[in-house]
RNA sequence: UGGGCUAUCGCCAAGCGGUAAGGCACAGGACUUUGACUCCUGCAUUCGCUGGUUCAAAUCCAGCUAGCCCAG
């Protein structure tokens, strides 16, 4: 009796080509394709579609049946909704900067695709995802970086459990990107020239602001721009267009670059300040989640990721709480953003992740 | 209406007789399954206005206009 995995088809060659490996490797593979937010209305389709969108549908049912596998559409735009939307939104509001895509695996992709899944008899679920998940010798699962040095996904996918992690595959982790759009071109699949998604697959446009503007059917006021000393440098088009670090798009020119070096939605305030000033060696994180390790005890050094596209740094992790760390960095790091992810690695390997404070 | 100073791209600012630096801002692109960051490209046929001197002026001269400062 063959194992039955789901493979989560986004219409886009990753996931393509990681239903063809399973298939190869024996499993009775089964395409789906999430619905999370594409409005049954709006047919003002683009052909930008990001992970998710319109062609993704039909790309993706063209090609199950090119693999000659069953293929459903699943409708999660409830939870997406819930989990990644409003949860964007409100951390915008809050003066933090969320990452969607960790919301969208942890909560979408991995509660409620694996659990709907198991309803129709499903032992795995699989994702093109550029990550290798791994059983350690000390019995745990974990997640190891890629064969492709410069498209590593374990960053994004720090919060899985190790239950999920036990009935996940992630097929094209042991390949590098050339080699699968190779696969995907050798086997005639319609999907092997589509480009990388990116941005935020829900605002096609990326005018993220526009969108917190739309969904909560109020204009964010606009508000003041000040420096350290409280002295007012001008005016803010509305938080949520910030986030630590920015420099572009301030509008203001005042000789010399300036970023954002915090955002205070109590009084709607955006500080400004030096480059120097966005450097920071220590960090606070919570809701944490261990993966090679099944928690941590006093301290232990390691190197950390402060967003997706980060080299890492060497730093200590301190337990500091039931749920909560103090991460000391060797050296400064630049823009440590509150309601980004730091995201905690041995080698290849990830120990575990959080929501930096 | 005595005296002095200054007027160069949206902002700041080089230039000092030889045919308009640079920075910021802005725009476009690259990069990127988040926001950012970073990188590349573009961005004053023109120097407050009008004349003059000169082979040649943003650069010298004159007048005008505007702003600033000091005296009244």
């Amino acid at each position: 009796m063959k194992e039955k995995v789901v493979v989560g088809m986004s219409g886009g060659v990753d996931s393509s080509v990681a239903a063809w490996l399973l298939k190869e490797q024996g499993y009775e593979v089964i395409g789906v394709t999430m619905q999370i937010w594409q409005d049954d209305t709006e047919e003002a389709q683009q052909e930008n579609g990001g992970c998710c969108g319109l062609s993704a549908v039909e790309d993706a049912r063209r090609v199950a049946w090119q693999l000659g596998i069953p293929y459903y559409v699943m409708n999660f735009k409830e939870d997406f909704r819930l989990h990644v939307m409003d949860y964007f939104v409100r951390e915008y509001l809050a003066g933090r900067t969320p990452n969607p895509c960790i919301a969208c695996n942890r909560y979408v992709k991995w509660e409620s695709l694996l659990k709907r899944s198991r309803e129709i008899g499903a032992d795995y679920i699989a994702t093109g995802h550029y990550a290798r998940i791994e059983r350690l010798e000390n019995g745990r699962f974990s997640l190891r970086m890629s064969a492709t040095a410069g498209k590593d996904q374990t960053y994004a996918l720090y919060s899985l459990t190790q239950e999920q992690l036990a009935c996940t595959r992630m097929p094209v982790g042991a390949y590098t990107k050339e080699k699968i759009r190779a696969m995907a071109d050798s086997l005639g699949l319609l999907t092997a020239q589509k480009p990388d998604s990116q941005e935020i697959c829900f605002v096609p446009d990326g005018d993220y602001a526009s969108f917190i503007d739309r969904t909560t059917g109020a204009k964010i006021p606009e508000g003041d721009f000040v420096n350290a000393a409280g002295e007012i440098l001008g005016r803010h088009k509305g938080i949520t267009h910030y986030t630590i670090g920015q420099r572009k798009g301030l509008g203001l020119s005042m000789g010399r670059r300036v970023v954002v070096t915090e955002i205070r939605p109590r009084t709607n305030q955006v500080v400004i300040g030096e480059n120097e000033d966005v450097f920071s060696s220590v960090l606070e994180a919570d809701r944490l989640n261990f993966m090679a390790i099944p928690h941590l005890d006093g301290e232990r050094p390691a190197m950390a990721k402060i967003r997706y596209n980060h080299k890492g740094a060497p730093c200590v992790i301190k337990k500091t709480g039931p749920d909560r760390v103090r991460v000391e960095f060797e050296k400064p790091q630049r823009a440590v953003t509150p309601g980004q992810a730091v995201v905690f690695y041995d080698g290849e390997y990830v120990l575990g992740g959080g929501t930096i404070l």
